[in-house]
DNA sequence: CGCCGTATTGAGCGCTCTCAACGAGGGTGG
DNA sequence: CCACCCTCGTTGAGAGCGCTCAATACGGCG
């Protein structure tokens, strides 16, 4: 049953996360070996920026514990959140490929943890490492996939829709290694959560109210935990 | 002064369309060459589906003439434009790169003729040249961007911020070899209009109306030309 | 206990969507 | 050549959604 829900959740939200990005995890062995052992153990504060938009990239990280928030400030002064990163994710490293600066923001949500690999070695690797570039190329694919989905879902979505999907993707950001059930405890702040579904801090809550009202999920401070996937899929319209 | 317009357009609007993505005129010599030997020549009579979103990829393509919609369909029947490609172009060939299918439609908006390069010679290609996949990479990190900043569009603006903004960047889509002056005919009809800035078609027109009463811009049938690009930008909140 | 940041609730306005009707223009057949 | 039809564009009206401002409640921390 827990196998179900879970795979179920999995099939539709596959174009959306990228929990079928680049991971540290996912690596070939001799490839994670030496980044472990080239790369700097960090712990972050809550709140600590990584990195800026507009600056020069300096390495790539992987997140070893806890969450990072990658986000984007607009003109205006609001946030729009594109990705949470969860463990084992890798980042940061997209701009030195192309001489870029950094389009995005790194923030930690939580006290995290991270490994940190210098541009040079990160270079070396997919220099020497034919299976690591294809890697790279086939995660560089699946972000296009959920950033036009994405595209899709705000240009297209009402908050409702947009809130039960974003809720389904949390649930698996949100699933923590030793977590027996499916429902997992997802604990992101309200302005945070504004941010990533595109919306007021106001709307967000009052949606949150009536999906509460609806048993569609349950509340604990400000813990999310989803009630019923079905419902939550279904609204979604996916 | 006609200089002047369009720098400030372009610079403005560098990280929203592709303009910078991959283009058969900035190929190197040898490789425009070796693709326009290898490739075939198509006339496409509007309307005509070039590939559909679950197809998989057959080969490269490159606009010669006319323009190509690359678009979404939602569950729901709406449909999402993602771009709209002119000539020059390529497409058509990320999802050769990691063996998935298509996720997106490409259309023929108008009559079109391009080139079409089979799946072989274009892996080829990027397996002989290390110029053509070091472009490859740059255009995806470009692309990258361009889809966060559209996230942060329709998360954040609504649509008269849309419009403004869109009518921008189709200023630059719809600019002739052999245009003077740097105000474009923009020849997209209403439906297409609507599925691009992710709205529907009477809202559209409404917030086309305002435009025209304040002198921003005017329309003949159904074509649209910017009277006053500032007002536009200002609108558009960059 | 009081303070501060965060969450929630209320109210009102403006934006956006939808349904419905009307108009304009091009194409076709009588 | 005209009448008709079909498609696309435009306008109107009303309901509902979403935003903003403002007030109140809650919870952790000094």
């Amino acid at each position: 049953m827990n196998a179900l829900i879970l795979n179920k959740i999995e099939t539709n939200l596959a174009g959306f996360n990228l929990n079928h990005g680049l991971r540290l995890d996912l690596l070939p062995p001799k490839e994670k070996n030496e980044i472990e052992e080239q790369a700097k153990y960090f712990k972050l504060s809550k709140k600590t920026v990584l990195y800026n938009e507009g600056e020069t990239p300096k390495g790539m990280y992987a997140v070893v514990k806890g969450k990072i928030k990658i986000s984007q400030l607009n003109a205006d002064g609001t946030e729009q959140i594109l990705f949470i990163l969860s463990e084992g994710e890798l980042f940061g490293y997209r701009n030195i490929l192309n001489n870029q600066r950094h389009v995005l923001t790194a923030t930690a949500l939580e006290n995290c943890e991270v490994l940190f690999l210098e541009k040079e070695y990160f270079l070396k690797i997919v220099k020497d490492s034919q299976h690591f570039s294809n890697l790279l190329l086939e995660s560089v694919g699946h972000e296009f996939t959920a950033l036009v989905n994405r595209i899709n879902i705000f240009a297209q979505k009402n908050i409702k829709e947009r809130l039960a999907l974003f809720l389904l993707l949390l649930n698996q950001v949100y699933k923590t290694p030793d977590q027996i059930s499916d429902i997992s405890e997802i604990k992101l702040n309200r302005g945070d959560l504004a941010s990533f579904i595109g919306t007021s801090i106001e709307n967000l809550v009052r949606t949150i109210k009536v999906f509460k009202e609806n048993n569609y999920i349950h509340t604990n401070g400000k813990s999310i935990y989803i009630n019923d996937v079905d419902a939550l899929l279904n609204i979604s319209g996916l």
